[in-house]
DNA sequence: AATCGTTCCTGATAGC
DNA sequence: TGCTATCAGGAACGAT
């Protein structure tokens, strides 16, 4: 799942490998992921020529800067990526065919992790110039393209809390996100326009940096508890980040290789198993249809009003 | 106006 | 073995 670092590292390696690029052509399989412009005929036709001028992040969003008045906003969702290869690829995928080889070889359409060369799931190719290549690999089918001049991405973009990494995220400007949010922390943690980037896998992990329990009303947390979590956010992103983002799930970054937060992954998706702080069980809860791990024991929190035994008198 | 549930989609897994 | 049912997951959207 991408979501802040992993975004910024491909961002980062889009940077290096695309930028300055220009569109020679594009290829579908799923019209459907362009929401802008409606059909993909008009989409191509824009798109064609115009070089890649700029490239940013914005919470999880990955916005190419065209030449001209568009620009190239991409989401990846849960299992998007954009892969980097070049024009040997041409011949590995015929329009309309579901196979593309990033080994450069060819194997027949099977299941199979993503490590392995063929990559079924690219529904999105674009052509660059000086022999590269652009794929948009996409197993679930989430992820969401739009073609927007600069004003229209500007409205798109302009409900999106601050960047939890931004130069001049202070923590008082962090208090103020919270100000009237009502909700359970994590929940508001989650909300893109409270904050951006944050997502199921990192909300956990700071939660647990910073001992808090998911559960906990985002309203009642005192000033201490919200220093604490606004010091463990920027830790466990900017440390995901050194680290290339996570790979539990299926992330890769634009060579298709894993990131390794992997190792510094405390909670998220590690039911049963020993907190590393203190030996408890990490246990699993549902917030709002979405899991929620967390170590009972460090963090503390509302659940205790009702599983402890009323005073007698 | 906020908040809830549903939807998109497919692979993995559980249950029979 | 092979089938079907259930679930995960970000965010837009519809419903209340």
């Amino acid at each position: 799942m991408p979501e802040l670092p992993e975004v910024e590292t491909t961002v980062r390696d889009l940077q290096k490998k695309v930028l300055n690029r220009t569109f020679l052509d594009v290829w579908t399989d799923f019209p459907k992921m362009i929401k802008q412009p409606e059909s993909f005929e008009q989409f191509k036709k824009e798109i064609k020529g115009k070089k890649i001028e700029k490239i940013w992040r914005r919470g999880k969003n990955i916005i190419f800067d065209l030449s001209g008045s568009y620009s190239l906003l991409i989401h990846q969702k849960l299992t998007g990526h954009l892969l980097i290869g070049n024009w040997e690829l041409e011949i590995a995928c015929p329009v309309g065919s579901r196979r593309l080889s990033f080994g450069g070889k060819w194997k027949p359409l099977k299941k199979g992790p993503l490590e392995e060369p063929v990559n079924r799931y690219i529904h999105l190719m674009f052509w660059l110039d000086k022999g590269l290549m652009l794929a948009l690999s996409d197993l679930r089918k989430f992820a969401k393209i739009e073609l927007l001049n600069k004003e229209t991405l500007k409205k798109e973009l302009s409900s999106f809390g601050p960047e939890p990494l931004g130069k001049n995220f202070t923590f008082e400007k962090f208090q103020a996100c919270f100000k009237d949010k009502k909700g359970k922390i994590k929940q508001v943690l989650m909300d893109q326009n409270v904050i951006a980037g944050i997502g199921n896998i990192y909300s956990d992990e700071a939660l647990w940096r910073a001992k808090i329990h998911p559960l906990k009303d985002a309203l009642v947390l005192k000033e201490k508890e919200l220093k604490e979590i606004y010091k463990a956010i920027q830790e466990v992103l900017k440390k995901a980040i050194e680290l290339g983002g996570e790979s539990i799930s299926d992330y890769r970054n634009p060579e298709g290789k894993k990131g390794f937060f992997d190792k510094e992954r405390r909670v998220y998706q590690r039911e049963g198993e020993k907190c590393s702080r203190c030996a408890t069980k990490i246990k699993r809860l549902k917030i709002a249809g979405r899991s929620a791990y967390f170590c009972p024991s460090c963090q503390k929190g509302e659940e205790d009003k009702f599983s402890s035994s009323p005073s007698l008198p």
